[in-house]
DNA sequence: ACCTGAACACCGTTCAAGT
DNA sequence: ACCTGAACACCGTTCAAGT
């Protein structure tokens, strides 16, 4: 067990970051801990701490490589669609399979919450608007005569209604069940709302009751 | 402290639960726990296992005073709109507001992964498929030509998304910067759907690429 | 310089023992 | 019968001490 110099700091994170994921998928978000991932790269819990802040900074690592994986299948499913509706139903229905297929990884990314006063760092809150703007490039595509605000808008509209269809399908809520009742949820409110946004000017966002 | 008889094991169980809802409004989803509850009552931690299964079962309950709380707002929300499309936006901006104001309460009841054998009692199902049908009325009032089946797919569409938006939001994420930003959101993605809905078929739905 | 091992202050849960 | 107090098996985090 106990050694020196048989791994750089580098090599340790990265052992600790893989280890942090396989028991992720072994035991889900609860079963997560900075003992555990000790355990399973032959360190003392002390040593984690020479390599993170803590367990919030670990997780956040975690979590960068979650979105770098899940950017990459958004890339993939844009591709070789045949028009920009396509395009965005496929990224919507990659984000649903894609938090189905690494359920537990994608539960570290919200289930978790920080200390109020720790504030994300730009390189993770950067990596999130990045996916985020691969919706606003489809849109982009699919109605230019919007304005980027009002795209900007519309992007952060469907990013968050199919992360909703995915966060109460993946807890099975609503009896939404599973991923194929998922999909078409996210289907459905893609196709929707793209076709009412289409046709409306976006005047109606000004009258505002105040209830 | 320690006293015999004082209190109904029903009395225990109402001063639990309202013990619960203080320490999470002061110290968030983080700070609860079944000591700090117990030392708040004047009893011990075992007194609440003789009236409580375990946490997850407090906290079930915790959550269902949180849903009844709810519908009251969604119910008072829905009076005197003037159609039915109006009835869901004050549907969704209420769930929003809900939301923000009890902010710790509301996450309670997603941000707690339970053990995944434990399912989850019938009454409580009940109480979430209530909220639910409050939407599925609207509905039917906005767009009675439309199949039952149609009108509950649209309803759980409507739901996840308001409340993915309030998952976004009210953790900071895409921009999305509170609460008013959170209701210009909602507002979007229920005018829009609906517009988009009342005046499709449903057909769309069959048309499914296998990607 | 690197890493450990023990400590500290917390958890949820159980249960023999007291009244 | 009701409730406690101590125990058990866990946590995250720190840091003096060892090599």
């Amino acid at each position: 067990m106990a050694r020196r110099n048989d791994h750089s700091r580098d090599e340790i994170r990265a052992m600790a970051l893989s280890a942090a994921e396989a028991l992720l998928d072994r035991e889900g978000v609860a079963g997560l801990s900075t003992r555990k991932i000790a355990a399973e790269i032959g360190y003392t819990v002390g040593s984690l701490y020479l390599v993170f802040d803590n367990l919030d900074d670990l997780i956040l690592q975690v979590n960068a490589r979650t979105l770098a994986a899940l950017a990459e299948w958004l890339d993939r499913a844009a591709l070789a669609q045949p028009d920009a509706a396509a395009g965005v139903r496929a990224l919507g229905r990659t984000y649903v399979r894609y938090a189905d297929r690494h359920r537990s990884r994608w539960e570290l990314i919200f289930n978790r919450q920080r200390a109020s006063d720790a504030v994300l760092p730009d390189w993770y809150l950067q990596s999130v608007a990045g996916l985020f703007e691969r919706v606003e490039r489809q849109l982009a595509d699919y109605a230019p005569q919007r304005t980027a605000a009002d795209r900007s808008l519309a992007a952060r509209v469907l990013w968050s209604g199919v992360h909703g269809v995915c966060t109460l399908a993946l807890s099975d809520r609503l009896d939404i069940a599973g991923i194929a009742e998922a999909e078409r949820l996210t289907d459905s409110l893609i196709e929707n709302y793209l076709a009412g946004w289409v046709n409306n000017s976006g005047e109606w966002q000004m009258v505002r009751e105040d209830t």
